[in-house]
RNA sequence: GCUGAUGUAGCUCAGCGGUAGAGCAGCGCACUCGUAAUGCGCAGGUCGUGGGUUCAAAUCCCACCAUCAGCUCCA
């Protein structure tokens, strides 16, 4: 009768929507989810338990909280990739028996595995690798978690030759339990939790394979990292490649150089080229930037890039950036390139005595600083050697810092609405190598906070990543692909005011020590532009095109009228050119469709007659007949409101 | 900086020990044409740079330069 005795002993557990489910003693967490639902019995990966993730396979208890997670759930796909990763290093040890083991988590965007293989690993042994993942994953192997103590898991590895396995293990407390798990002939040293069985995994596509040092520390031995990425169906990884697909066709690299943008020189690695079609796009971002600091209350500065040591000593640039900075000497004297342009903004503003009624004083410079990057790290407009940062110092009083902060805050938010950008924002703390005091630290901090809390905008802590000399509030904004980039910044600063020993006269006629603020907009001009031609993936709105309107003729004879449409659309202040090539209508076309020029206007006979142009909007093909002062009129309308259509 | 891959005409790429090739772009000629490539012809390269091996090097070897991917995700 043991059976029966079985089936009457219940247990309660709670599910995820609070009610109450019974099932029999000793079943584990797969039963509970196979008897709630059939599809939970094939989708579920893992479960969480109190709070902590569980694998399917081990038993629940009494009273317990469970909550079934599938490949949907953030959690899910992460231990879905793990065990992913752990297929990788059985098929990789099983083509390579003397690879060593080292790290394989699941991470943002799939997974990877590092081994320490005496050979690199080329794609065509990815190729292979992914075959024999194939044959994992259809053996169907069950993942077998089981605990060991800390001798038995070092025996065991040591047995195994997996000598930074028994590394793992050496740092963790001795008296710990260590778990591992295993598929087939395959164990790793594994906290869990993972998939029960490896034939849940669908497809996994190999990406790449790259140097990545042990520990993520250069002085470590370099290892061999693989990147994969797996999915439930064939059909998510088709839509994940073909979204990689589509973030490739929008690199800015290659489109600055299909649309002659701008480009970088072998003779100047980081340093980059302007050709005169970027350089429309860049003076437009410029002026918009004018305007808008305008409107916002700041002068603009221009400062020099070359400057004296004393400047970087007394800004502490010489002793915190100094292995980032340029030095040359100039009459036996040592200068430094810029690598930022506060303590050119601090000189002009103790070129005199302050008033409390002038302050805030706000400072606006699009100052050209350079900074040493490691040359591995070098990439298109969005890591360069030397960039324009459309930076500003504001000088004020301690009084007026939330206020402020506010109102830079509102500028950014003005500047990211404009290119449809949305953004999230985080808050820096006090680094290891800060200047200042505890104290001053924990002012500016609060500062900032009590800035985000007033406008009510949800951020992100980073504790450590605060510039020497200030706390910071970081701007991420987020591209038309949903990739994130770091452009604004806010950063308040009580160091650089003591420095060079600041001052402005206050009510009571007595000199007192102002606040500063560093901030940008768009971080850098040219990475954000370089972030803009991806975002745009080339197509820029009108009011930021090289070319906003190219007349094409029909036949030579429609020359005339083409020039005359020309002249017409030039003196209202619209960027245009003429294709007057003896060439087909439909070439001509496609080049004006592949050089993304915003509108064309096709004049044949029909337009010459009605003195009209006939209108064909990029990316929507021809619009029809329109009279040429209505197209102007709305074409200038679309400019001015800077209009991303 | 480190690991790996790559570097051939303005661009995209083939050639991988026997002395340089295609398509597009450019130039010329013909066609005068209605919404994403008209046809024919011409011209264009010290094969990233410098060494070496060889009767012979774009091709093999070494060094350097540049580019690309990665080097934060921690059993």
């Amino acid at each position: 009768m043991k059976g029966d005795r079985q089936v009457q002993e219940l247990i309660p557990v709670i599910l995820k929507d609070g009610t109450i489910h019974h099932v029999p003693q000793g079943s584990t967490l797969g039963d509970v989810a196979a008897g709630l639902s059939r599809r939970l019995a094939k989708e579920a990966v893992v479960a969480r338990v109190n709070g902590d993730l569980k694998d399917l396979a081990s038993q629940v208890r009494p009273e317990d909280k469970v909550e079934f997670l599938t490949f949907e759930d953030e959690d899910g796909r992460t231990v879905y990739r793990h065990t992913s990763a752990h297929i990788l290093a059985q098929a990789v040890k099983r083509l390579f028996p003397e690879a060593k083991l080292t790290i394989g988590p699941a991470i943002e965007e799939g997974f990877y595995y590092d081994f320490d293989s005496p050979e690199a690993f080329t794609t065509e042994d990815l190729a292979r690798v992914e075959e024999e993942i194939k044959k994992i994953i259809k053996a169907d192997y069950p993942v077998v978690r089981q605990e060991v103590t800390h001798e038995e898991a070092i025996e065991f590895f040591n047995k195994q030759d997996e000598p930074y396995k028994v590394k793992l293990i050496e740092e963790l407390p001795p008296e710990a339990q260590v778990t591992l798990y295993s598929q087939g002939e395959f164990t790793d040293l594994c906290l869990g939790p993972h998939l029960p069985r490896t034939g849940m995994v669908g497809v996994v596509k190999l990406l790449s394979v790259a140097g990545a040092y042990w520990r993520g520390s250069e002085k470590n031995k370099m290892l061999q990292r693989i990147y994969g990425i797996s999915f439930p169906k064939q059909k998510d990884l088709d839509e994940y490649l073909k979204r990689i697909e589509e973030a490739k066709r929008r690199d800015h690299r290659k489109l600055g150089q299909e649309l002659d943008l701008f480009g970088i020189a072998d003779e100047g690695p980081g340093f980059p080229f302007f050709y005169p079609k970027g350089m429309i796009i860049r003076t437009e971002l410029e002026n918009f930037w004018r305007d808008v600091h305008r409107r916002w209350g700041y002068k603009e500065i221009k400062s020099p890039i070359i400057l004296n040591r004393s400047l970087w000593e007394r800004s502490g640039h010489w002793d915190h950036y100094k292995e980032n900075m340029y030095f040359l000497k100039i009459d036996e004297e040592d200068y430094a390139v810029k690598p930022m342009n506060c303590p050119g903004a601090i000189l002009y503003y103790k070129t005199r005595l302050h008033s409390y009624r002038e302050l805030p004083l706000r400072l606006a410079e699009l100052g050209l600083v350079h900074r040493h990057e490691r040359s591995g790290v070098l990439h298109g407009l969005l890591r360069v050697r030397c960039f324009t940062q459309d930076d500003a110092h504001i000088f004020m009083l301690p009084e007026q810092i939330t206020d402020e902060i506010i109102n830079v805050i509102n500028l950014i938010d003005y500047f990211y609405r404009t290119f449809g950008f949305t953004y999230r924002v985080e808050l820096s703390t006090k680094p290891e190598n800060a200047m200042g005091s505890d104290e001053i630290w924990e002012l500016a901090t609060s500062s900032l906070v009590k800035a985000l809390e007033k406008k009510g905008i949800p951020y992100q802590v980073n504790e450590g990543d605060g510039a020497f000399y200030g706390p910071k509030i970081d701007f991420h904004l987020q591209d038309s692909l949903g990739r994130n980039w770091q452009c604004g910044t806010i950063q308040l600063d009580f160091v650089m005011p003591e420095n060079f020993d600041l001052t402005y006269i206050g009510e009571d006629g007595s000199r007192h020590r102002p606040v500063m603020i560093h901030r940008v907009a768009f971080g850098s001009i040219e990475r954000f532009l370089g972030i803009l031609t991806e975002h745009y993936a080339g197509a820029f709105p009108a009011w930021l095109a090289p070319v906003q309107v190219k007349v094409i003729s029909v036949a030579s004879r429609h020359v005339p009228y083409v020039l005359d449409v020309a002249r017409q659309l030039e003196e209202r202040g619209i960027r245009v050119e003429v294709d007057d090539e003896n060439e087909r209508v439909g070439y001509k076309i496609r080049q004006g469709e592949l050089e993304k020029v915003p509108y064309l206007l096709v004049i044949g006979d029909q337009e010459v007659d009605s003195r009209t142009v006939r209108v064909r909007k990029r990316g929507e093909g021809d619009t029809g007949p329109a009279r040429l002062d209505e197209f102007i009129r709305k074409l200038q309308q679309e400019i001015e409101q800077k209009l991303c259509i």
